[in-house]
DNA sequence: GACAGTGTATCGCAACTCTAATACACCAAT
DNA sequence: ATTGGTGTATTAGAGTTGCGATACACTGTC
């Protein structure tokens, strides 16, 4: 875990650990109640600034990921399942909400849009 | 036109000059052909550099929507049905593609995003 | 060729973002 | 109360981005 920190991507640094984070929690490869590294640890064994961690945890947090105990440590958070699909649709909304602004500003219509997404998910779901 | 440029807004000057050029665009309030306004004159009447105007512009021929000819002016560029079309796809594709990787990103499935699709645009996709 | 219009290029400064450095505050065990 | 763990807060510096100032180059008309 944590082997491709890119210090010159575009993408900073913060979000590449949350983004490694993000998807280890989905996966359940951290479990629910798990404790993170702590602040310290991971940014000693990343060689990163714990502030970048912090910043990295914090997103987490804000997304409902994780949960940062003063003194304690983070951990993954346990959600029941009505409140994770909650939270799932609120996210998705609001991913499709800025694609939409997008496009307006693009002068595409949702048709545009829709032929688009319905092209995308065919390639993938096959 | 232009009335409302916000200086401390957090998109910057010559996006909302764009955007409102775009908008102005795709009504046909500027049909195709039509010249635009002189990077000066449009910088002087906004009370902004003329740099600005031309990165607003610059952003707008990137899109495909004007063509500037040195020394001649800026205009609404006229596009075939077809190339249009075209380009209407390639752009939707590439606003879809960046919200199915958000959506990785987070942890959505394919299918929490099109759920949020269909919810807001109250129609059913595929 | 001069001129008055047009876009182009380059530089510099201010604001913002990311990251690091450092000091602080909380918690649990001893 | 001390200690060694934890997260928190503040400040500083490097890099990036937005914007302005200014000088340059092209185009059509006279």
């Amino acid at each position: 875990m944590f082997e491709q920190l890119d210090p010159r991507s575009p993408t900073p640094l913060y979000a590449q650990i949350a983004e490694q984070l993000r998807v280890a929690i989905v996966t359940r490869e951290l479990p629910p109640a798990e404790m993170l590294p702590s602040v310290r640890h991971l940014a000693a064994s990343l060689r990163v600034n714990p502030a970048t961690v912090v910043q990295a945890y914090r997103a987490l947090e804000d997304e409902g990921f994780v949960e940062m105990r003063q003194g304690m440590g983070t951990f993954v958070r346990e959600v029941s399942p009505s409140q994770r699909g909650a939270e799932r649709d609120r996210q998705a909304t609001e991913l499709v909400r800025r694609l939409l602004v997008d496009a307006a500003r693009l002068g595409l219509s949702t048709r545009d849009v829709t032929q688009a997404f319905e092209r995308e998910l065919g390639e993938r779901v096959r």
